[in-house]
DNA sequence: GTGAAACTTGACTATTTTAGTCAGGTATAT
DNA sequence: ATATACCTGACTAAAATAGTCAAGTTTCAC
């Protein structure tokens, strides 16, 4: 199991968004050249978060983005399901093989997956990006 | 961040190897009718289970495989172990854009990864064959 | 001793996912 | 005006995944 990187990058860019104001907008140029990541790539990225109401954008020159909600309030969960990093242990559709639907014959081991999946999940429901910053200006001391 | 059906099918096919007695082999081909996992794969994969001494093949007609050890003793993270389905959440190798290299210098998220690493490999260390067959047990009746 | 069952190995391949790139836009501060 | 920066969708190379295929070898049952 990995974690893909526009999953990681989203994580990044908002926790380098994270550090400022929160009133003077940060542009993707400067994240992309922080973080090293592709502006192209950061672009697509903070659309599916503003979409998602974690970031606000500003337009035009001295625009970027800005935070839309406290970073007390933004979770791993709210950052990764904006851009479609799922958790996914188990591809059991309606019609499988072994007619394993999840819900009235189960395959030996789906409980385990959906145990998995749950024990992943409540990491990121917990992580917020307040946690992720300060976490980051402790070790800077 | 998704699992491989290698580390699924791996683990499904030990679960069901680990239901019988542990004397009698039980063949691939059987484990590939009930799990409805192509018996090519399977192979590729109980190749390394043996090289990693989770399970003893006995050739011939009648042959097939057994458990090496207990199944107690066998944890999920030994079969993922074993078939390379490895955990990564990081990329950051030796020379990296940003000079993140895991240990003088790390990036901005660096410590989130290796703790979600951790949390992951956790429930992997905890889980053991035995639990599996045992929990099933208790839900079929 | 011979045939079938079952393990053994390595190479090959189609599909999907990932990780971007590219080419055009539009809005706005100065 | 014009440069900066957001916005959008289409496209693509590379990697990973999920197998398949072919050609063995071993051993039991008869």
């Amino acid at each position: 199991m990995r974690l893909t990187s526009k999953g990681r990058y989203a994580v990044m860019a908002l926790v380098d968004l994270a550090r400022f104001d929160n009133i003077t907008p940060v542009s993707l140029r400067d994240i992309s050249l922080r973080q090293g990541i592709s502006l192209d790539f950061l672009e697509q990225i903070f659309s599916k978060l503003r979409k998602k109401e974690i970031v606000q954008s500003i337009r035009g020159t001295q625009g970027g983005y800005i935070l839309n909600r406290k970073a007390k309030e933004i979770k791993l969960t709210n950052i990764f399901d904006a851009v479609d990093e799922k958790v996914k242990t188990v591809q059991c559709k309606k019609e499988s093989k072994k007619g394993c639907n999840g819900k009235t014959t189960k395959c030996l081991t789906h409980n385990l997956w959906d145990e998995l999946e749950s024990h992943i999940n409540n990491f990121f429901e917990e992580k917020s990006l307040e946690d992720l910053v300060k976490d980051n200006a402790e070790r800077r001391v």
